[in-house]
DNA sequence: ACTGGCACTCTATTAGCGGGAGTGCCAGCA
DNA sequence: TGCTGGCACTCCCGCTAATAGAGTGCCAGT
């Protein structure tokens, strides 16, 4: 017994439904809302063959229909129309972005201007190191032994690491390490780095300088290669609190531990394809504390390159088409803020 | 009728106890945990005055009693023996401190250590930028008519902006401007500026120049100095959740909330005096969000000197003799490690 | 293949009823 | 004067029972 088109219709219905009063729903109120055509009585035979499918199900006998992830899954998949932006929202989004002065600036708009059209909680990841190309490296005397190393990438992000210098090293040395080291490296990709990186050290004929530079090299290659320190920034955490306690079986506990971590956070909107908006609901979520979530991501970067992630988290009972239509029009949003730079 | 010895040692139980247990407390229950070598029946009365006095209250009529705010504040004021921090305890801050490679992990480091060790939220601000010096401004020229201005504090922070220039401005220029900036403001105290780059433009001769420069001082003025942007770092949200939904009057909601909003969060780490841990409680702080939290909040910095706030939120039934020894504690730390650069 | 009818199940709500904890008050005692 | 034991009172909490209502599954009829 496959599903013929009532009842995919009526799973629609149901999500629809669902969704929007947060109560199971039964036959009777199906029909009456929409015009389906057929009598209850006949709904809820589809809906009978709907649960046996594993799509929908009952919280107790003779309540009504819930649907299930699966059901979600499907209606995700088959039954979603895509939903054009309204224009209050284009404008919202517009209005909220310009006049962002540097990525900061920039990340923390989005995040926040995701947040409130998706009213979920938004995180949004800075634009991945390994992804960037380096525009830039500076090198600041902090003492005679410590050197601050300032790097600027092409995406416009600045990352500083201290470097403690195994002895004293003058400033003209200084000016050359910082010479070399750009002129090597600059306009690298930095997935590119380590072997020019270890290039550096080796073309180094003197052994003070090669000494300070291999120290140099170690934390090019530890901190800012290897670490490849990824940044998040996160809002809209009060959404949760939408819906009662209902969403999230009772306690937002576990879905809080989950987004103070950013490790778990990076795997949500993480490993993206270009162009697309990833959908994860419920249990499909590998991390066992978000199985009472869903996340809906993009990968966003100037033209089809990807170069970061974002994404909203909010309960499985969630409006797909809308919060869809959003993430994706931000992320290309974003992303052509990037390419102009 | 003013408070006795006695008085006072009942509501420090009943505090004690509350914290504890979280349930109302009653005179028996008091009696039998504390050798106060009374009966029930003269902490009744005792009890009594203390609630005609507003430090306790009760939830309904024969129920036990709970600490009114003014009953914490007295508590807090005058009851409370300095507890010293555990053995474990400093450990776990030397452990979990050592090995931070740069500001933003001191502060990330400091913001889960603060929220672990006292199971609440943890707020960090980072070295304020008016109370910084600056060690050193680079330019970095992104397109030839913008620059990259990168400033480095003695606190280490790191700030960049992006300077829209006038029209094209050549290698050679990017240099002497460089120069000059950091002639005159290397060392000076973010605060202190204004004048001082006022001065580097009227010192321009050349009105090109002149032009450049005027840009480059009204960035380095308006979102420096002026919109003195503050960061934060926050941590332990999840600990909100524990003892059910008993604090916060039921919602998360408002607390949440609170808890986004940047301005809020420095209003509540913000105005420390040296030296002092301050504990805001319940209706004392202004934000209408946080009246049912309580706020301990202390400054830090290098020496005696304040660069930063830093503070833990919790429910107002919270362990302030343990919450105001660790922040104290790990403020000093932090302090110290600053002190060290 | 759809429909109306019907009996059934289960939930949520309400009301009623002790048990128990805690209080306030009072009279007695050091 | 201040503390204590005793006692009646109040109110919450938890339990049970009863009821109303929503929704289902099934069946016979069209």
């Amino acid at each position: 017994m496959s599903l013929d088109d009532r009842k995919l219709e009526v799973l629609r219905a149901i999500v629809e439904d669902y969704v929007e009063t947060q109560e199971p729903v039964g036959s009777k109120a199906l029909v009456d809302r929409h015009k389906l055509g057929v009598s209850p009585a006949t709904v809820r035979n589809d809906m009978a063959v709907l649960e046996e499918e594993g799509y929908i199900r009952q919280p107790h006998t003779s309540a009504g229909r819930v649907p299930t992830d699966a059901g979600y899954r499907l209606f995700v998949d088959r039954l979603t129309r895509i939903k054009p932006l309204s224009p209050a929202e284009r404008r919202a989004i517009e209005r909220f972005m310009i006049g962002a002065v540097d990525l900061d600036d920039v990340v923390h708009r989005t995040v926040r201007l995701l947040a409130q059209l998706t009213r979920q909680v938004a995180v949004v990841q800075y634009p991945s190191l390994s992804r960037s190309s380096v525009r830039h490296l500076e090198l600041v005397p902090i003492s005679t032994t410590r050197l601050m190393l300032v790097m600027i990438t092409d995406t416009g992000r600045v990352e500083q690491r201290l470097v403690e210098m195994p002895g004293p090293v003058p400033d003209r040395d200084v000016w050359d390490l910082r010479r070399r080291v750009n002129e090597k490296l600059s306009g690298q990709r930095l997935a590119d780095t380590p072997p020019l990186v270890q290039r550096l050290v080796d073309e180094c004929d003197e052994p003070e300088r090669r000494a300070t530079m291999a120290c140099l090299a170690s934390v090019l290659l530890e901190t800012l290669v290897e670490r490849s320190e990824e940044r998040l920034a996160l809002a809209g955490t009060a959404n949760l609190t939408r819906g009662g306690v209902l969403d999230f079986q009772g306690t937002l506990r576990p879905v809080l531990e989950a987004l103070e971590e950013e490790v778990i956070l990076l795997k949500l909107i993480g490993d993206l394809e270009p162009r697309t908006t990833r959908v994860r609901i419920g249990d499909e979520n590998e991390i066992d504390n978000l199985r009472s979530a869903s996340v809906v991501s993009s990968g966003y970067g100037p033209g089809t390159t990807i170069v970061g992630g974002l994404g909203v988290l909010g309960p499985t009972r969630m409006d797909y088409p809308g919060t869809i239509a959003t993430v994706r029009a931000v992320a290309r949003y974003v992303g052509d803020l990037l390419a102009q730079n």
